[in-house]
DNA sequence: CTTGTTGTAATGCCAAGTATTACATCAACT
DNA sequence: AGTTGATGTAATACTTGGCATTACAACAAG
C-alpha cells in the first residue's frame, strides 16, 4: 500500500502558502482549486496541520499561515501530522501468529527491531528536508516559467 | 497507510523454511498454521516469491525451498516480490493538480526527487538486511525457549 | 488411480481514502 | 445587527485493496 496522498497534498498546501500567502488569501477553496481535490478534504488536512501546530487557520475570515520559520518544519513533521498510522508503525503485522509454533511465538522478537530500523531510515530522511528547502525549490521552478 | 502484512508474512514464511525445512515438509497449510492466515493467501504469496525467483514450490507433492544462499536474498528482494505498488512508488500523489496554477503545474518537479530520496533511504535499509540475518536471529530466539 | 498438494477463480466482507452535500459556527465589514 | 464569505464537521456514498473462504482443476508421487 502506498502512503496516502494526504502527505503530498499537505506539502502542496505549504507550497501554495509560500507562493501565494503574500498576495492572496489562501482559503480551502483556493487550495482545492490548485490541488484539484475536494475542499472538505483540504479542510480536514488543514485541521490536522493546525492540530500539529504547524499552521494557523483563520476561522470566519478565512486564510492560512505558517506558524514557525520554515527551516524549523520538516517533512517528517508534516508526515506525522497527516498520516494517522496506528502506533506510527510503517509495517503492518499479521495479527495473531500461532503461539504454539516456535516461529509464530517469536516472530515479533525476531522482526521488530529490523522493521524499526527501516522505518527510522525513512523518517530520518524525511526529517532532513525542511519547508525552507521546499520554498527554495518552488521558487526555482516557478521562476523558470 | 501501512505496508501490507504480505511483507511480514513473507518474512515469517522464510523463517519457517529456515527452521523447519530440514525436518518438515513446509506446505501452505503448515505455513497457514504458523502464521494464522488463510492457506490461499499463503499460496498467493508463495506464488509471488516464486515469481521473483526466491523460492521453489513443489507442485503436486508440496513443499517449499529457498533457491539461493541466504546471504544473497535481502529484505528488499522480498519486499519487491510481494508489494505490488504501481511503478514501485512509495508515495501516492494526488492525481490531477491544476495545470493552470503555477504550483499545481510544477508540484511534481518540485517534489519527485525529494520523495525518491526518502523512498531510497528506506529501500537501502531494507537491502542491508539479508535472510541470513533473519536466520541467525531466529535461531537466537528459538534457542532461548 | 488415489492422495495430498498447488494454482487459481469466484465471492464476500471490511477498512480506508476520497468525493460530495449540507449546515452550524464564526469573524469582519457595512 | 445583519450580511457575507469562511471554517468545522457530520452524514452519506463510492471505490479500492486487503484478507477470508469455498470450490475445483491440475499435478506428482506412491
Amino acid at each position: 500500500m502506498q502512503i496516502s496522498s494526504r502527505f503530498t497534498l499537505a506539502i502542496h498546501i505549504f507550497a501554495c502558502i509560500d507562493t501565494f500567502g503574500g498576495t492572496h488569501k489562501v482559503t480551502s477553496d483556493f487550495l482545492a482549486g490548485s490541488t484539484n481535490v475536494n475542499p472538505v478534504i483540504i479542510r480536514k488536512i488543514l485541521g490536522q496541520l493546525k492540530g500539529a501546530g504547524l499552521i494557523d487557520v483563520a476561522r470566519g475570515t478565512g486564510g492560512t499561515a505558517v506558524t514557525r520559520p520554515l527551516e524549523e518544519i520538516t517533512f517528517l513533521d508534516v508526515y506525522r501530522a497527516v498520516e494517522c498510522i496506528e502506533n506510527g508503525e510503517l509495517f503492518h503485522f499479521h495479527d495473531n501468529p500461532n503461539t504454539n509454533c516456535p516461529v509464530g511465538r517469536n516472530i515479533h522478537h525476531i522482526l521488530d527491531d529490523k522493521l524499526l530500523r527501516v522505518q527510522k531510515a525513512m523518517e530520518d530522511e524525511l526529517a532532513s528536508i525542511t519547508l525552507a528547502d521546499l520554498k527554495k525549490d518552488t521558487e526555482k521552478y516557478l521562476g523558470k516559467r
